[in-house]
DNA sequence: ACAAACATACCAACTGGTCGGTATCTTTTA
DNA sequence: TAAAAGATACCGACCAGTTGGTATGTTTGT
C-alpha cells in the first residue's frame, strides 16, 4: 500500500485511485470520505494479517504453544527483508499521524492492533499454562510488548533504510521470551 | 511540536508559522523549504534530547553504570504520561512518513536516533564491563533494542490513546535488561 | 549606505469532495 | 413476459479551499 511508504496524509485520493485503477467518482461512490477508506483499509488489514500470520502458515500447527510462539517470532523476522514498505505495518503508520486528528482512524487502528495482540495472547496463555513464566508476566501484556518491539523495529528499519538493526531488536525480543520461559540457559 | 501530534505532511508551513508567531516571509528567509526546517528541527531535537536525558537529570551522576541504565529506563517510564504528543518522539514520527519520499529527512532522523543509541551504548558498555552480560549481547544492539521498544511503545500509546500498555512494554524491557545482567532472580 | 531580518501580497499546483449525467442491473406491475 | 420504474455503479469535469513557495516591498542594525 502507498500509505505504508509515504504516510496517510501524504497519500492523496487521486494517487490511490490511480494505483487502484478506478475513477475518483467510483472512489467516492464507495467511500464517503478518505477517512472512511482508511477505516475500511484497517479492517481489511486486520483480516489479511490474521490469515497471513495465524491461519495459512504451516507452523501454526505446531503443537507446543511455546515453540509456536517462537516460530511466530521467527516468521516476523523472516519477513523483515527488502524495502521497509514491504514489511511494515499499515495501521502503525496510519495511527501515528491520525491518532489526534481522527478518532475513527485511531479507533480502527486500535482495533486492528488489539485483535492481533488478543489472538497472540491466546498462544502465550497456553505456553504459560504448560511451562509457567517468571515474574508473574501476563499473556496480554507480553503480546503488547511483542507488538511494540515490532512497531519500533519498523521505525528503526525506516530510519536506517535497512532492516539490520530492526532484526537484531526482534532477536532481543526472542531472547527475552526464551528467558521468561526459562529457556535462556538452554541455549 | 505540532508534528508530533498530526504528523509531518499534515502540518502546514502556515500552521508552523502561526504557532511560532512569525510570518511566512520570515520562515522562508531562514529555511529554503519545509524539508530544510524538518532537518533543522531534527538536529535541534537531538540536542534537546541529549540535554534532557543525558546531561540535566540528577540520576546521570549515579556511579554504577547498570543502575544508571535502569534509572534511564525509569525516567522514560516516568515521562510517559498525559497525551501522547507530550512524550512521543519527533524524529520517529517524521521518519515514518518521510523515509521514502525525502532522503534528507530520513538521514537527519537516522542521525538523531543513532546519536541517542551511540550515547546510550556507552553506558551499556560500561555496565557490561563491570557485570558481564549473558548471550554475548552487544552494547549497541541493546541500545537499538531499547530505542525500538520506546518507539513501538509510543505507537501503542497513540493507538490506545493511553500510555498504559506502552508503559507495560517498557517494564518488559526493564525486566529483560535486568535478566541480561543476571539481576532477574534478585527481584 | 547596505545587507540581513522580516512582512505582505500573491501564485500555480494540488487537496478532498461534489455534481450532473450515463450505463447497467433489479424489481415492480399489468 | 415485457415494459416501466427504480436502484446501483460509475464517470470525469468541476469546486472552493489549501498547499509550499515566490516576488516585492519595509524595517532594522551597523
Amino acid at each position: 500500500m502507498l500509505v505504508r511508504r509515504q504516510g496517510y496524509a501524504a497519500t492523496s485520493v487521486d494517487e490511490i485511485c490511480a494505483a487502484a485503477g478506478v475513477s475518483k467518482g467510483a472512489f467516492f461512490h464507495h467511500f464517503a470520505s478518505k477517512e472512511e477508506l482508511g477505516v475500511a483499509a484497517a479492517e481489511q488489514w486486520t483480516a489479511r494479517a490474521e490469515e497471513l500470520i495465524f491461519t495459512l502458515p504451516h507452523w501454526v500447527r505446531i503443537e507446543d504453544p511455546l515453540e509456536r510462539l517462537l516460530a511466530h517470532i521467527d516468521f516476523r523476522l523472516f519477513m523483515m527483508e527488502g524495502p521497509a514498505e514491504g514489511f511494515t505495518c499499515f495501521v502503525g503508520t496510519m495511527v501515528q499521524e491520525s491518532f489526534a486528528s481522527s478518532e475513527p482512524l485511531r479507533v480502527a487502528s486500535d482495533a486492528s492492533i488489539s485483535a492481533y495482540c488478543d489472538r497472540l495472547a491466546v498462544d502465550i496463555e497456553a505456553a504459560i499454562a504448560r511451562y509457567g513464566i517468571s515474574g508473574g508476566v501476563s499473556a496480554i501484556s507480553l503480546a503488547y510488548h511483542i507488538q511494540a518491539v515490532l512497531q519500533g523495529a519498523f521505525i528503526i528499519a525506516k530510519a536506517k533504510n535497512s532492516p539490520k538493526e530492526a532484526r537484531d531488536s526482534v532477536l532481543h525480543l526472542k531472547r527475552y521470551i526464551k528467558m521468561l520461559f526459562d529457556r535462556g540457559d538452554a541455549k
